[in-house]
DNA sequence: CGAAGACGGACGGATCAGAA
DNA sequence: TTCTGATCCGTCCGTCTTCG
C-alpha cells in the first residue's frame, strides 16, 4: 500500500480508536496544519500528530519528524512544538501508542518483544500504550514533586532559599543573596528539544512585575539555570548545541549556568 | 565488544501551483 | 497540456553513540 493510504488508513483508525474510549475528537480543517487531530480531556485540547509505526526487529519503530525534497536535496523538520503528542498505530500488532512530542528528537523505538540484553534504556512499548498515557496528567503533583526536588538541589548549592508554596504569593520561592536581599522567583522544570532547554513560558509563569527570577532545572544536563524574567517578554530558551544559523539573539545556556549568575549583581 | 537507541539520509509516492 | 518544484508522507538502511 503507497504511504499515503496507509498514513490515511492510520489516521482513520486512531480516530476510531479515540471515539471507542468516548474520547472528543476534532479534525482540523484542510491539510495545512502539522497535527492531524485534536483530542479534548478533560476540557483541555491536545493536538496529535497521527503515525504509522511498523515493526523492525521486535521494536515497533516510527519516526517524529516530516522529509521533502527540495533543489538542495532533502530537507528533514520535526514537529518541534507544532503538536502536543504522537499517535502511533501499529497495523501489525493493531496497537495504539501514544507518544509525548518532546520525549524524543526525532526517532523513538518501543520494544514490544524482549531484548537479548536488558538496558536501563530501553523504551517499553507497554509503557506508552495509549490506555496506559491517556489522559495527560495535568501536572499537578508532578510540579509540586518538582518542585522540592529543585528546591533541595538550590540548598545543596547553599542557597538560602525559603519555599513559598503555601503562601499566596504569585513567586515559588524566595531566594535570598549574600547581601540579605530577597529575590522573588518562579521555579521550573526544563527540558533538552532540538538542542535548546526549552522551560514553561506559559500564562503559568508570573510576569516581571510579580518576579525577579526564573530558576530552570534541567535533568537532563544535570543543570540549573537562572534566568532574569526581565530579558524575555514570551518565550524563552537557552541553546544548549550550535544552531544551523549562526544568530547574534541567541541566549547560550552556558551564558545562564546558576553557578555564572548567582549572586546576581 | 556487542546490542540497542539515536540520528541522518535515500528513496518512492501523491498532490498542488505555477510556468512554459 | 505538460513539466517542474515545493510540500507532504512512509519505509528502509547505514552509521554513530551509549551502555552493560
Amino acid at each position: 500500500m503507497e504511504s499515503h493510504r496507509k498514513g490515511d488508513l492510520t489516521e482513520a483508525t486512531v480516530i476510531t480508536e479515540l471515539k471507542r474510549r468516548e474520547i472528543p475528537v476534532s479534525v482540523p480543517f484542510g491539510d495545512n496544519e502539522r497535527y492531524d487531530l485534536v483530542a479534548e480531556s478533560a476540557g483541555d485540547l491536545y493536538r496529535i500528530q497521527v503515525k504509522t509505526g511498523w515493526l523492525s526487529d521486535g521494536c515497533v519503530e516510527f519516526h517524529g519528524k516530516s522529509s521533502h525534497t527540495n533543489s538542495g536535496g532533502n530537507v528533514y523538520k520535526t514537529y518541534d512544538g507544532d503538536t502536543d503528542f504522537f499517535a502511533v498505530y501499529c497495523h501489525e500488532l493493531e496497537q495504539l501508542y501514544l507518544v509525548a512530542e518532546d520525549a524524543f528528537e526525532t526517532e523513538i523505538r518501543l520494544r514490544v518483544e524482549d531484548a537479548e540484553i536488558e538496558q536501563p534504556s530501553i523504551n517499553w512499548a507497554v509503557d506508552y500504550e495509549f490506555d496506559e498515557q491517556w489522559p495527560p496528567e495535568n501536572g499537578t503533583n508532578d510540579a509540586t514533586d518538582d518542585r522540592e526536588a529543585i528546591v533541595q538541589t538550590l540548598r545543596e548549592r547553599g542557597v538560602d532559599v525559603i519555599d513559598a508554596r503555601d503562601s499566596d504569593a504569585p513567586y515559588d520561592v524566595l531566594l535570598r543573596t549574600p547581601a540579605d536581599d530577597l529575590l522573588r522567583a518562579a521555579v521550573r522544570r526544563g527540558s533538552v528539544t532540538n538542542g535548546r532547554v526549552r522551560f514553561d513560558t506559559s500564562q503559568t509563569v508570573p510576569g516581571p512585575d510579580d518576579i525577579e527570577y526564573v530558576v530552570v532545572d534541567c535533568a537532563e544536563r544535570g543543570e540549573q539555570y537562572l534566568v532574569e524574567r526581565a530579558s524575555y517578554e514570551h518565550t524563552m530558551s537557552l541553546r544548549v548545541t550550535e544552531p544551523e544559523q549562526t544568530q547574534p539573539s541567541i541566549n547560550w545556556a552556558a551564558d545562564y549556568e546558576f553557578d555564572k549568575q548567582w549572586p546576581p549583581r
